[in-house]
RNA sequence: GCUCAAGUGGCGGAAUUGGUAGACGCGCCGGAUUCAAAAUCCGGUUCUUCGGAGUGUGGGUUCGAUUCCCACCUUGAGUACCA
């Protein structure tokens, strides 16, 4: 019999209090289910109010789901999207997906289902995942990278830069016709554009006379996406190139192979062309500092001049020109100091440079020959880990110096880059630490151009200090001054001018992978053609393995139908072609950037299957006006996307050229790791055979360990056996056996097993894994504390914590305060589940507010003068915080205005339903609960903001803080309209000002009315 | 090495233009309620020799500095010989 058939009146009772309570679970899945019904967040196209665009970098769909991580940006804008609707504004807030990717194609390499199906099935838990946190997403604008009708519009952009070459006299990419039609009528003499380095120079006449394979590669070289041999990160465990990111330290991120240096056929963007324009429109956006300093340490911009050497073919000299020659006449150099050309004391090239080998004398052959060969041998890794190491050799040759004609020195060198400037250097050793090093191993002179400057110890390369000396024409001159000068010296002799250099290189565009955008590209005698766009898109074909070939083609080389029929317009079987009406398709795939460079202009206008977004959409829409992502994208996507914006802009097809006004980079939330220590000890005879008789793994504590790092072994074994001293293994322990104990370890344990006082749950740690199953622990207390430690989180780390279950025990409207009051959104912080209680009961006290024990607590009483002071002061707090992305202080406010607001016992309407739109962009779910509960029949997201009024906070009094010598020392209630003189007599009337003083007349009184009174003295 | 960011109680952090340092929350301590526990509520909680001292360290500017300036230390992130 249950209790309610007893006391039906008892249980009636129960359950009314029950629903009186706040009960989450039930009033958010209620709330998230209306949102979804009534498309509450649905951005219009067409509307009168002005247009606002919330963007979330979108997520790469993981199997691991998302954790508590994830969501801190996300619900950031989130607050930013709704406050924003509160204010009239019709806001686009989208999410989607960057469902193209490395995981998933591991994944299907490993167990051989499709990268579709398990995208797919991770998209679902996603958005369960988002869902569940209750966010404003305009879900019917979703985006997903690896959808056809998407990546049909990134094959087209692709097709776009196909098509396109920069002209750097209009300082803008044009179509590529234009640059035949200049072709066709002067040759290429004349083109001042962003190209790949000494192109042939041709005449009109030439031109036309090529046939269409040569025009065609001539063409390549101009175009913003080109074919190139490229040197790439090849893997050859892996079978594959690798991005560097996927690189650590030398080797494979994954399984640490090792990787080399590979020339490959890739197709490239030409990005470098936008180096300028990238650079100078970091100052028309609002983005974090450290975000631009880093794009612009990328880019690298460095102005200096180039200046060109005669070579000399003996030690006195120059070279003649002649044109039958091969001899080279000049060597160019790129410096930031040509300043400094009179302290010259020789020249160096990189092992790699294209003249070494011409240059070299006889003599000099065999040590060049050699030192270049023990370069190239270095690996990448060895040249990074001993930078310090001086090595070089001298190739013989002179160059001669342009201004004194006297002979220099040529040497090579490996600290000279051949993928920077010219791969040459002019070197002045008194002005550049690394020459000088170089200069002082070698035994070369180091002549001092500084006045004033000491080089004994190393080079003077303060530019600010500068005054020339024993620099003839430059002497007593600046470093501006004389940069401008030898400039133009070196212009009249016609061997140098002024020069910006960019460290910024195009970025490979070719990834050896299957689970990427196809590209609409396939092959007529070696050259690409494009697809035309209008049988876009390029499907990605099926293949049975998704390795790459036995003969090492990239994994689209497996698929069986995968060639272009140039006449159906379709995709055909391999087997047809012929060249001659079909050929083979590009076997390449897309990098991850391709999708993400262009989705926010996609979510203006997502379901357009004309055009990749219509202009009206464009225009509507503009741009985003905050963009919220992880700092980690400063040099990848967020340089991508705006490269491609610009480009878009060039060729008309987007309104502005930089498509985010501000961006704010989120902190990473980090967990909190546990550990175990533990040690291995064996009972081994002790006859010397070494045989173990038994051994044992034994759990440590933290201290032990700590301690055992510190000191040494011998107190270690001690330890050790007192600590265990009871187990059956150590009762063995006789004359005839030894005890050997291994070196202590650590490993993580599932953060899940361990409770807020760092306590391990010992049974669950020891069924977790069957190496601990029957681990040694010290069982006289039963209680193991585990080591703490702050770490990225990370399945491999055990230290992930899911917003599932967060959701489950305190609500999404929990989750949603707790991740903005950890601290300020711009900084990393420990993930620590134990503070959630702190908002949960906040939440819990804020229901009690409107909802008391006989039904709603809210009335039409008139509210009073401290009701509204409390209202007030949290609309301005609240208001201004939203307004600085300061989050984390808007709860604290709610915290207080709900404090004060129960202690005043308030009930009126006209405060507690202005406070539930404060509350919504934060915690909507009770706020949209509690409005409705008000007897509101529309959803609460658009009711108006509150309008902050003054003049409730005015004050007729004022608590001065009364200081002296600075320091508060008490406080004094006057009145408001008291002047400063009223105040210092109130003041020195006061006796706690005499006891302070202690008979001392002070020698001056400071009184900022309203704010302090300071007595000196 | 260089660039950037940050150092405040036991912990996360607050302090808006230089003006009461430690808001708010966690944790901890004490109390109420309860047979008991959970939950809830109330009070306390930087240190202190009770004079004061105190925002990484040392200096400076100021009537007054967590805030501004100089030097240094520590931690984190990025970058890697970029001429």
């Amino acid at each position: 019999m249950e209790l309610a058939d007893c006391f039906p009146l008892f249980a009636m009772a129960l359950i009314f209090r029950m629903r009186m309570n706040y009960n989450f679970n039930e009033i958010e899945a209620k709330w998230q289910k209306y949102w979804a019904e009534n498309q509450t967040f649905k951005a219009e196209n067409n509307s009168d109010k002005p247009k606002y665009y919330v963007l979330d970098m979108f997520p790469y769909p993981s199997g691991a789901g998302l954790h508590v991580g994830h969501p801190l940006g996300y619900i950031a804008s989130d607050i930013y999207a709704r406050y924003k609707r509160h204010q009239g504004f019709n806001v686009l807030h989208p999410q989607g997906y960057d469902s193209f990717g490395l995981p998933a194609e591991q994944y299907a390499i490993q167990t051989g289902q499709h990268p579709a199906l398990t995208t797919e099935e991770n998209i679902k838990t996603y958005r369960r995942q988002l869902d569940q946190i209750g966010f404003s997403f305009d879900w019917s604008r979703e985006v997903r990278t690896s959808d056809p009708n998407y990546y049909k519009w990134t094959q087209w952009i692709f097709i776009q830069l196909f098509n396109s070459w920069y002209n750097k006299d209009a300082d803008k990419a044009e179509d590529i016709s234009e640059l035949i039609n200049i072709f066709e009528t002067e040759g290429n003499s004349k083109v001042n554009a962003v190209c790949d380095d000494a192109i042939e120079p041709f005449s009109a006449e030439e031109w036309n006379a090529f046939d269409s394979v040569k025009q065609q590669q001539l063409l390549l070289q101009y175009r913003l996406t080109y074919l190139a041999e490229t040197e790439v990160n090849w893997c050859p465990a892996l079978g594959t190139v690798l991005a560097n990111d996927e690189i650590v330290n030398g080797v494979s991120e994954r399984g640490g192979h090792p990787v080399i240096r590979k020339k490959m056929t890739q197709w490239s963007m030409r990005i470098s062309a936008y180096a300028e324009r990238l650079l100078q429109g970091l100052d028309k956006i609002d983005w974090t500092e450290s975000l631009k300093e880093t794009q612009r340490n990328w880019i690298g911009k460095s102005v200096g001049a180039s200046v060109k050497f005669k070579v000399q073919s003996s030690k006195f000299k120059v070279e003649e020109p002649t044109t039958n020659n091969q001899q080279p006449t000049t060597i160019s150099v790129f410096t930031t100091r040509p300043d400094t050309i009179f302290g010259v004391s020789f020249m160096t090239l990189a092992p790699e440079h294209e003249l070494v080998s011409q240059i070299t004398t006889p003599e000099q052959k065999a040590e060049v020959e050699n030192y270049i060969e023990a370069t190239a041998k270095r690996s990448e890794r060895d040249r990074m880990a001993d930078v310090k190491t001086i090595t070089g050799a001298f190739t013989g040759a002179y160059v001669e110096h342009p201004f004194t004609k006297e002979p220099i020195p040529v040497w090579i060198g490996d600290y000279v880059l051949a993928g920077y400037g010219t791969g040459a250097v002019m070197s002045v050793p008194c002005g550049d630490q690394r020459d000088y090093d170089f200069a002082k191993h070698f035994n070369i002179p180091i002549p001092n151009i500084f006045e004033g400057a000491d080089i004994s110890e190393g080079a003077f390369a303060d530019k600010d200090n500068t005054i020339i000396a024993n620099s003839d024409f430059l002497n007593g001159l600046s470093y501006k001054e004389a940069t401008k000068k030898v400039i133009s010296e070196l212009e009249k002799l016609g061997q140098g001018q002024g020069k910006t250099n960019y460290r910024l290189r195009d970025a490979v565009f070719s990834r050896q992978r299957y689970w990427g955008e196809p590209f609409p590209v396939y092959y007529v005698d070696g050259m690409p053609h494009m697809i035309d766009a209008k049988h876009l898109p390029i499907r990605l074909p099926e293949v049975e393995k998704y390795l790459p070939t036995e003969t090492g083609e990239p994994p689209l080389g497996n698929a069986t139908v995968w060639a272009w029929n140039r006449l159906k317009a379709e995709v055909v079987s391999n087997e047809l072609i012929d060249n001659i009406n079909v050929f083979p398709l590009e076997l390449n795939t897309m990098p991850g950037w391709a999708g993400s460079s262009w989705y926010f202009n996609r979510y203006m206008d997502v379901h357009n299957t004309e055009e990749f977004a219509s202009q009206d959409a464009l225009n509507y829409w503009k741009d985003v006006d905050l963009y919220i992502g992880g700092s980690e994208h400063a040099t990848g996507h967020l340089l991508y996307a705006r490269f491609w914006q610009k480009f878009l802009f060039d060729k008309g097809l987007v309104p502005v050229d930089e498509f985010a006004k501000k961006l704010i980079n989120q902190g990473m939330i980090l967990g909190t790791s546990a550990f175990v220590y533990y040690t291995f000890y064996s009972l081994i005879e002790k006859d010397g055979s070494n045989v173990i008789i038994d051994r044992k793994r034994i759990i440590i504590p933290k201290e032990l360990y700590y301690q055992v790092l510190s000191t040494g072994k011998d107190e270690f074994l001690e330890n050790i056996v007192r600590y265990d001293i009871d187990s059956e293994l150590l009762k063995r322990l006789d004359n005839d056996e030894l005890i050997l104990i291994t070196p202590i370890a650590s490993t993580h344990v599932p953060v899940e097993y361990v409770n807020s006082s760092d306590e391990l749950n010992i049974d669950s740690f020891k069924s977790w894994h069957s190496d601990f199953k029957n681990v040694g622990f010290d069982s006289k207390e039963g209680i193991y504390k585990v080591g703490r430690e702050v770490e990225k989180m990370s399945k491999s780390k055990y230290n992930v914590v899911n917003p599932d279950q967060i959701c489950e025990e305190y609500g999404a409207d929990s989750l949603r305060l707790y991740e903005m009051f950890l601290g300020p959104l711009e900084q990393y912080k420990p993930w620590n589940t134990a503070g959630i209680t702190g908002v949960h009961g906040f939440l819990k006290k804020l229901w009690k507010l409107y909802v008391g024990d006989d039904g709603l607590n809210v009335n039409d009483d008139e509210p009073t003068r401290d009701n509204l002071k409390t209202l007030h002061k949290t609309i301005k707090k609240v208001q201004e915080d939203i307004e600085n992305f300061s989050f984390n202080t808007s709860v604290s406010t709610f915290m207080i205005a709900v404090n004060e607001l129960t202690a005043q016992k308030c009930t009126s309407k006209e405060i507690l339903e202005p406070l539930l739109i404060l509350l919504s962009p934060y915690a909507p779910h009770i706020a949209e609960e509690l409005w409705y509960q008000l007897g509101h029949n529309e959803s609460i997201s658009t009711a108006p903001f509150p309008k902050f009024d003054a003049s409730h906070l005015v004050e007729s009094s004022k608590n001065y803080p009364i200081s002296f010598n600075g320091k508060m020392r008490f406080t004094l209630e006057l009145p408001m309209d008291f002047n400063a003189q009223q105040i210092e007599e109130a003041v020195m009337a006061n006796e706690k000002t005499q006891e302070q003083l202690q008979g001392r007349t002070p020698k001056k009184v400071i009184i900022v009315p309203g704010k302090i009174v300071n007595i000196v003295g």
